[in-house]
RNA sequence: GCUCCCAUCGUCUAGUCUGGUCUAGGACACCGCCUUUUCACGGCGGUAACAGGGGUUCGAAUCCCCUUGGGAGUACCA
């Protein structure tokens, strides 16, 4: 049988940190195991669902590099695969599950609702104790209230047992009889749930595996028992450990930066951040923890998840992009790095040559590309650093007498660059000529030609320094 | 409240199923040293964990029970 695994979100927001991670479970099983990885929109909250979090959330798993096989954007054999599009079938089989005697009209308002859940609760029992007042209600006489236009819900009948089943990831999970109580199908207004709608689309799409976050461990009772109902059998289950911010809880908004589009605009690498969610939660066998999304496939197994919660950490984050940066080839570099350089900046009036020397070189000191700038400022600033630091070089005899020296073999060139031959010949001079050697030579040669107290290796980034900026900074 | 799930360094984790090779390994962060200036990279080294208590056993991070702690669910959200 061909694995078949979808992730289904909801288009009520962009596409979040939890649900990448998720959508990366499911796209890795299913091509681990040669099947297909399906994207089914969950939009029966006509409230809160947008066509635009759709289209934003299919962009985003481009991004990715999470391609689905069959979806909303690109069709396949068990469309629709928008739940909104898919809604008369639900009532059918909402309505076949009354005919069965399996489900049943409810007219409990919401003001009775609330007074019988409270009433449950004082008097210990669970909250839905009192929610199946209706079930045993004459259908006869359902019809009838229903025909006379009274505002009803379509409600399961629970049929009140234990439900067990091996959940790939927890293993053997047991739920009690009163766990749930009998539950909405189908609201008043005729759309169908999560729960029911959930099922049906994982039956009718023939799903193989269900692998989501272990918010809806909880879930799955009332999708065994709708199952049951219908006389299908359910997918395997996997329900991997949930994403938690510094509180400990289940990562939102409040904690961050939690939404992948912030990542993209960020100019995070999506292959870095993948790699990142993938270790949250799960763990490569050989112990590697930088690798793409292609080597880690055929490798790919449910055995190796971890149980608990995992924190997310930007911090380890950065280091991964940063890693994954390191291994970009030159051209790849470029094309990653220099569009993220502000505008206007005097790093674009540069050579092509240049331009991968410096990326070359600065690559090593940052992680994501937000940090480059600052780095740059050792290249284009003509500002000096102050501070006490400072001043007690400064207070230095030799960097006067180099920064003089140095003036004047400037003002002479006529070279774009000072070569790093002309930076050895220059350190060389202050040694010999001018006596100065150790710290006092190198901090006060980079404090003249620089401005800064210290700063990356000065063999690179005097060579790679336009001579306007450096003749400025010597007062030329 | 009730139900379900979880419990190894600050964080992500390996090891747990198939007890001994674990004086618990790796990674991020942090600290130190080296790389004949600095920062970074790299290399080397360091600080740092089996939640607690009972069992079972010759032997337990690993198996069982209890306690504690944390999380999720308990919707006409998904």
């Amino acid at each position: 049988m061909t694995v078949r695994v979808r992730f289904a979100p909801s288009p009520t927001g962009f596409l979040h940190i939890g649900g990448a991670r998720t959508a990366l479970y499911c796209h890795l099983y299913a091509k681990a195991k040669g099947g297909s990885f399906v994207l089914r929109i969950e939009d029966t909250d006509l409230e809160r669902s947008k066509r635009e979090y759709e289209v934003a959330m299919i962009e985003d798993l481009l991004w990715l590099g999470l391609e689905n096989n069959e979806g909303p954007d690109k069709g396949g054999d068990f469309g629709p695969y928008r739940q909104s599009e898919r809604v008369e079938m639900y009532k059918e089989l909402a309505q076949q599950l009354v005919a069965e005697g399996k489900a049943y009209p409810c007219f409990l308002t919401d003001d009775e609702l609330e007074k019988l859940t409270l009433q449950a609760q004082e008097e210990k029992k669970s909250p839905h104790a009192y929610h199946g007042k209706y079930r045993d209600l004459d259908p006869v006489e359902a019809q009838k209230r229903i025909e006379a236009g009274e505002t009803h819900v379509i409600r399961f009948k629970n049929p009140g047992k234990k439900y067990t089943f091996t959940d790939l990831v927890r293993g053997e999970v047991t739920f009690p009889e009163d766990m749930v109580g009998d539950f909405v199908i189908l609201r008043s207004s005729g759309m169908p749930v999560y729960n029911f709608c959930c099922v049906i689309d994982d039956w009718k799409m023939e799903m193989t595996h269900v692998l989501r976050a272990e918010e809806h461990l909880n879930n799955t009772v009332r999708q065994l028992m709708i199952y049951e109902a219908f006389n299908v059998l359910p997918p395997e289950f996997a329900h991997c450990s949930l994403l938690v911010g510094e509180d400990r809880q289940k990562l939102s908004k409040r904690h961050g930066a939690t939404s992948v589009i912030q990542y993209r605009d960020q100019n995070f690498l999506p292959q870095a951040l993948m790699n990142y969610l993938c270790l949250l939660g799960w763990s490569h066998p050989e112990e590697k923890d930088i690798f793409t999304l292609e080597e880690v496939i055929p490798i790919f197994d449910l055995s190796r998840f971890n149980k608990s919660p995992a924190l997310y950490d930007i911090e380890k984050l950065r280091h991964f992009n940063g890693e994954h940066m390191r291994r970009l080839s030159s051209a790849d570099l470029m094309a990653y790095l220099v569009p993220t350089i502000p505008e206007g900046h005097a790093f674009h009036a540069q050579s092509n040559e240049w331009k991968e020397t410096c990326l070359e070189f600065f690559k090593e000191k940052i992680n994501i590309p937000s940090e480059l700038p600052e780095q740059l400022n050792v290249l284009f600033s003509t500002e000096s650093e102050t501070g006490e630091a400072v001043d007690e070089v400064l207070a230095w005899e030799s960097t006067a007498s180099i920064k003089e020296y140095i003036k004047s073999e400037v003002a002479k060139m006529n070279d774009s660059f000072i070569s790093e031959e002309k930076f050895n010949e220059f350190t060389d001079h202050c040694k010999k000529e001018l006596k100065i050697k150790g710290k006092f030579l190198f901090k006060g040669l980079r404090l003249a030609l620089t401005g800064m107290a210290e700063g990356p290796d000065l063999k690179v980034v005097i060579p790679l320094t336009p001579i306007e900026v450096m003749k400025k900074r010597l007062g030329l």
